[in-house]
DNA sequence: GCCGCTATTATTCAAGCGTATAATAATACG
DNA sequence: CGTATTATTATACGCTTGAATAATAGCGGC
């Protein structure tokens, strides 16, 4: 009965591989596909090391979903450039690979359905939202003050809730049936739209 | 050991009241806490059952998938009036109760990240997006027609897509976060927007 | 090159899972 | 009113689950 052997991961290693290792087993196999010895066999350990590192599954879990929010909002708030680029940018972001494909979708529905039932995940996942919204909040403001347009906090506010949904819905369409529209159409409506929405060029037609 | 006395439901009653007890389940304890035990103690029956009405669990979530579907598209399927009218509370119907609440949401988001597990759940989302995304179209054909601007197939998609994204976002925010949002807010900001894209009133000014 | 520390494996456990089966209570029917 | 039917309960089974525990292999410091 030999020990199998294996290799000491350098500090805080083992720790993110496990938990992308807790994402590829939630978007592959569902939240309750998601156990322990599946995302053990994934990170290529044994199951009872999770309980290393984390306190309990569900904790574990929960820095997972941390990961998600980091990986759908980190990219659109670190856009550069003047108020018009950025604003194109964060559109388009959020709507191209790797923030819309259906391995993220997964993920974050895996985890918005379970916001009523762990208010742990409910915390994470307000944080997350507000986080986004303001940016794109100020955004908004940069872009309209630019513009020459109106920019108080009210009108800003009304602009960024209907800018977040119209991107976030265009972004859960486009990774759930990506199939079904033509290279970038989703980005080109989601830029006319805002166009439509602001009542001002984006300047799309650059590209 | 006295055996538990029952009453037999009258013909297919029986049915829906486990596939209303399996969403309860899910919308409270997620699709893992929403075990055969469970869902039979909230119908009031004993677990057994349940193999009675159905194949197996599974074919049981499929059908309670179903009627989620059902119960997000049926009302905004059956506006009827002018062709203004219908599309005004086709938009106000998404994004009022029952439709936006955060229970239709837990359900939504659980099943969705289920679609890539299960195909035949892949199937069923899939139908309910296109009825959904063709009765907006339609509806959104007559409306321009109606107003005297062109309503080709293809300016029909594009403003389908671009609206049915519009409202599911924020059906979406409104559902996770309804507290963040002012009464009517979400609804007055779908509508201004609504007019925004398509470039005409659709006669908010009446409410 | 050994030693101590701890990251990792191996094993075990009780609880809960979906399902199968047999007994039985409620109803329909002659 | 008695009997056949079946919806429902009760119980049991084999498996999987998250967690606890004990043994051990790898590595840094001396």
């Amino acid at each position: 009965m030999n020990r199998r052997s294996f290799h000491r991961a350098p500090e805080g290693e083992r720790r993110q591989e496990l938990i992308e290792a807790t994402l590829d087993c939630i978007s592959e196999f569902g939240l309750k596909g998601a156990t322990v010895r599946q995302i053990a066999i994934r990170a290529g350990v044994t199951a009872g090391l999770v309980r290393h590192y984390f306190e309990s599954k569900d904790q574990m879990v929960a820095e997972a979903y941390r990961a998600v929010i980091a990986s759908l909002t980190d990219k659109a708030s670190q856009v550069e450039g003047d108020p018009e680029t950025r604003l194109r940018e964060f559109i388009a972001i959020n709507l191209t690979e790797p923030v819309a494909d259906s391995r993220s979708i997964s993920l974050w529905a895996a985890f918005i359905s379970q916001v009523r039932v762990d208010p742990a995940l409910a915390e994470i996942h307000r944080e997350g939202y507000l986080a986004f919204r303001n940016t794109l909040q100020e955004l908004l403001a940069d872009f309209l003050a630019a513009k020459g347009k109106p920019a108080d906090a009210e009108t800003c506010r009304a602009f960024a809730i209907a800018i977040n949904g119209l991107v976030d819905g265009l972004w859960v369409e486009g990774c759930l049936a990506g199939d079904l529209f033509r290279e970038g159409e989703l980005i080109a409506i989601a830029m006319s739209s805002a166009e439509a929405l602001l009542g001002t060029s984006i300047g799309t037609a650059k590209q």
